[in-house]
DNA sequence: ATGGTTGTGAAACAA
């Protein structure tokens, strides 16, 4: 069973990098972020002959997610009930005996901006969200953009990065907390050190020379946790002609009941 | 060098 999540930077554009990557790797489930579609105009028969369900919340211009996934997907969830954000970067779904949670975190533009107070308040409201989600569903995998770097491992230069955006400690903490409902970040089961990323800003060659951050994480459950059998970040896709600046991460789980 | 690149959508804005 493998579990992937993409920032795709627009799906309208990356629609050939998805399909292609789909062919390869074959993940069972994968979740998008940054789709920036209508869902009126979301590709759902392209995905469909790829060999892909696929639910969606999305919106013009900014934003958008979905999660596709080669079995049946049910009990969707569109964001959060009672958090009533015109910013579409919530959606919850079961595959099979999994809930998946994606999540496009706000980026949060500046520490101390307006932006960086609703990022901070966003994590608190979604973390309330997924203690309930892993109290009802305890097989489950919350993945996506997070826009956060959860240590010094995790960024290019930390010296520069110092309390930046990404990186800024009430950033972590928020992270931390949202870990502490009872999450892994599986790419660390498996891996303990620096210089992998999943983000390169498309300025100054920042891939080639591998100047980035590990932003985007597949958290699983402390019931999922013994069932992970490997995690990586996979940098071909960053490669490709008119690439996204974020590359796919995956978790593989141990085959299902 | 307060720069630089990409996407959306037609000028900024977001990342």
């Amino acid at each position: 069973m493998k579990i992937a999540s993409w920032n795709v930077n627009s799906l309208n554009v990356r629609l050939p990098h998805v399909e292609r990557w789909c062919a390869e790797a074959m993940p069972d489930i994968l979740a998008l972020q940054e789709t920036k579609l209508e869902d009126a105009k979301f590709p759902v028969a392209a995905l469909e002959a790829a060999g892909y369900h696929s639910v969606y919340s999305g919106q013009k211009t900014y934003n958008g997610v979905a999660i596709l996934a080669r079995t049946p997907i049910s009990e969707v969830e569109h964001g959060i009930a009672g958090f009533d954000d015109p910013q579409r970067r919530i959606l919850a779904a079961t595959v099979g005996d999994l809930r998946i949670v994606n999540l496009y975190v706000v980026n949060g533009q500046a520490v101390g901006s307006e932006k960086y107070a609703y990022k901070l308040d966003w994590l608190a409201k979604v973390g309330a969200f997924l203690a309930e989600e892993i109290r009802r569903h305890p097989r489950l995998v919350v993945m996506g953009d997070f826009n956060i770097a959860p240590d010094d491992r995790d960024v290019h230069d930390p010296a520069a990065w110092h309390e930046q955006i990404l990186c800024s400690t009430p950033e972590r903490d928020a992270l931390r907390r949202v870990l502490d409902i009872g999450l892994v970040d599986s790419f660390r089961l498996f891996n303990q050190d620096g210089g992998h990323y999943s983000w390169w800003d498309y300025r100054q060659g920042a891939f080639r020379r591998n100047l980035g951050l590990r932003i985007d994480l597949v958290l699983a459950s402390e019931a999922l946790r013994a069932h992970c059998r490997a995690a990586s970040i996979e940098r071909e896709p960053r490669t490709w002609e008119r690439a996204s600046d974020h590359t796919p991460v995956v978790l593989e789980l141990e085959d299902g009941r």
